[in-house]
This record gives structure tokens, C-alpha cells and sequence, in this order.
DNA sequence: GACTATACGGGGCGACCGCCCCGGTTGTCT
DNA sequence: AGACAACCGGGGCGGTCGCCCCGTATAGTC
């Protein structure tokens, strides 16, 4: 069984321009981008997007995978740093500000989008992985209240993440963010004097 | 110039159906919801829908405003009470939690919706002003950082709202909200441990 | 350079939704 | 009770968008 067949050249070109294009598009503007509009800027025909990506969800599938890649290379990175404790922020920090020029990945967080399919799963599953363990680290060095877990940060991510878009400040783009996330230091006065 | 014209007794009743049904329907749903589905719940046409909201705008505005308004006394009681943190505190949790079961009142707040009319922007005029009192007062307690402005504040709510919204907690609703909502209080220990 | 499979493009279909109009009905006032 | 005006209901129009089909062009192969 042959699943798979070398693509034709200008088939391959023209997948490379509807991902950029529609990377761009869904960073911009969210879900909501019209996919005529989307093969109009990749200057291809819509039939043409529709042959590469069945349906739209398929396409956002698509662009979305790739930003959860980055983000999961970046924890990994995260991972090694020496400092469990500015680690861990700083990813926060980079999650927002990644998250805040890129609509889509907040719609697919909110899931707000639609539903998603197996790849974007696993791939959200390692994130996770990935995730909880900068978290479980960071806790133990006391600069993280015990008392949240992976899944409220998420939400407190995605809080930060709605607080900086609302109020977007061009001089310190990621002040309401930093703000949002002193939430999660420890309540005892002698942790929180370290900052 | 006659303006007001009394409405006739099933005008007056389906328009009150209509206001019900749309609050129910925006509520749970937020400002997606197709008017005729209202019209539907609501047990008349589509035509008279439109006939008493010229647009669905109107509609959504209207029952906005209602809550809005409702926000509004709450806040103007809030500044009464005599503790000026805990009064603050616990009208943000009123917001959130109020907000959390209204999807219409987190549309408005975000503008996801649409361009507001004349009727919300004095509504909401009238809640940021009593809001900035009931903060500027509690920053005077020295309860709440002093370096955050009402604008801040309100998309702090925004935030929080969405985080709890992510993460529906059942036995305790306003657990994450109140958890972002400690990133207002001040830094100094003396301040924290107050609380 | 010719032949075949593959891909392209754009026109079009169906669904959805907001908005509007018209024939019939119902409330209201004398 | 009768007459008039106000109101109701539902069908329909126009626009948008996702999805698909088919005639044509083109890349890859001998």
C-alpha cells in the first residue's frame, strides 16, 4: 500500500504558499479569515486550497501544529535552564507574547476554533508533558504556589494572554502579563522578597 | 412633537418576551446566536423581532445595558461599604462570577461584538467612573498596588473572567478569579499578610 | 518532443443569517 | 359593536462562506 507519493513540484510550492499565507491571515485576524481570502493572497484559486486541506479546520490544523511545535521546543529549552524559577516565567512571558501576535494560537487554546483533530492532540499532549514538568520543577524550588496545577495555569496563561490584548501597551507589551503571573508566586513574605 | 406613543398591550408583552428570551439566549451563548432562534424561544416571528430592534445590534445593546445598569448599583453599593479592600475585592468577584454565567457581558467587554451605541457608552461611562472611586479608594487603604490604573483593572477582569471560564470549577466557581485577582494586592509583606 | 497523470482555476451549489415586506389579525377607542 | 390603526407572522431577498466539480494547463517520463 503506497500512502505515500513524491507531490509535483508546483503542488509543493503551492502548499508552501497557502501555509504562508494562511499563517499570516490566522495570526492577524483569528479563525474568522474567509479561505477565498486566504488563496487570494496566496495567490492560488480556492479549489486549489481546498485539494491541499479538506476542510478549513484542517488548514488552521495545520498552522496550529506548528506554532504548539515551537512552543514545545522552547519549553523544552526552558527545561535545561539553570534557574527553575525565571525559567518557568519566562516561558509564560514568551507564551503570551507568541500567543498575543498570533490570534490563532489563543483561539486554539480558548477552543473557541473547533474541534481538533489526533494530530493536534498528541502534539498538544506533549506540550503538556513538557509543561507540567517546567511547573512541577519550579514548585519545588518554592518560586510557585503549590496549590495550582498544570490546568489552571493554562488558564491563567490564556487569562494573561486576554488581559494584554485588551490593553495593549506599546512601551511594556508584557507588563499586564507579568502581572497576571505574580499571582502564581508563593504567598509567604520571604519568597515573594526574592523577586 | 409627540415621541412616546403608548404600545399597544401585545406589543409591550411580546417585546418584554423578546428582551427574555434574548437575555437567556446571549447569555448562554454570546452574541452569535441567530435572531431567529430568539424569535423562536421567544414564541413570535422573526418580522417582529426586527420590528421592535431595528438591528440585532439594538437588541444585543439592550440587554447589555440591563446589565450594565445592574453593574452599575452593585458598584455604587460596593463604595458604601466600610471597608474599602474587601468591598473592592468582592465586586470584582461579582463582575466575574456575574459575567461568567452572561457570555453577552464578556462579548461587550472585549468588543467582540460590534460598535456600541450612544445608550452603552454612557452606561459604561457611568460604571467606569463609580469603578475608578471604589479602586482609587482601595488603593488609599493601601490594599490594592498603587502603579494600576481602573483600564488595568478592567482588563484584569476581563482575564480573570476568561481563565474561569476555561476552567469551570464546580465546587469552587470563583477559585481562579479570586487567584488572579491577588495580583492587585501590593508587594510589601505587611500588606500581604494582612489578608 | 509526445504522452499521461497530476494539479490548477474559477464558477457554482447549498446552507446560514440578517433584514424586510405584505396579507391577515387583533387590540383599542368611540 | 363597528371602524381604524397598530401589530403579527412567515416567506423571501441578498450577501457570505465553505465546499466541490470539471475543463484546461502543465509537470514528469520515455
Amino acid at each position: 500500500m503506497r500512502t505515500e507519493r513524491p507531490l509535483r513540484a508546483d503542488a509543493r510550492r503551492n502548499r508552501e504558499r497557502i501555509l504562508l499565507a494562511a499563517r499570516h491571515a490566522f495570526a492577524a485576524e483569528g479563525i474568522g479569515v474567509p479561505l477565498d481570502e486566504i488563496a487570494r493572497r496566496a495567490g492560488v484559486g480556492p479549489g486549489t486550497v481546498h485539494r491541499h486541506f479538506p476542510t478549513k479546520e484542517a488548514l488552521f490544523e495545520a498552522v496550529v501544529v506548528e506554532h504548539l511545535e515551537q512552543l514545545t521546543r522552547d519549553a523544552r529549552e526552558a527545561l535545561e535552564a539553570d534557574e527553575a524559577g525565571s525559567a518557568f516565567f519566562a516561558f509564560l512571558i514568551r507564551m503570551t507574547s507568541e500567543a498575543h501576535a498570533k490570534q490563532d494560537l489563543a483561539d486554539a487554546i480558548a477552543g473557541a476554533g473547533a474541534n481538533l483533530g489526533s494530530a493536534t492532540l498528541r502534539v498538544a499532549a506533549d506540550l503538556r508533558e513538557i509543561f507540567a514538568a517546567l511547573l512541577e520543577r519550579a514548585q519545588r524550588a518554592n518560586v510557585v504556589r503549590t496549590d495550582v496545577d498544570a490546568a489552571d495555569v493554562q488558564a491563567i496563561v490564556l487569562a494573561a494572554l486576554t488581559a494584554q490584548r485588551q490593553r495593549a501597551d506599546t512601551t511594556r507589551p508584557d507588563r499586564l502579563a507579568a502581572l497576571v503571573f505574580d499571582c502564581l508566586r508563593p504567598n509567604d513574605p520571604v519568597a515573594r522578597s526574592q523577586r
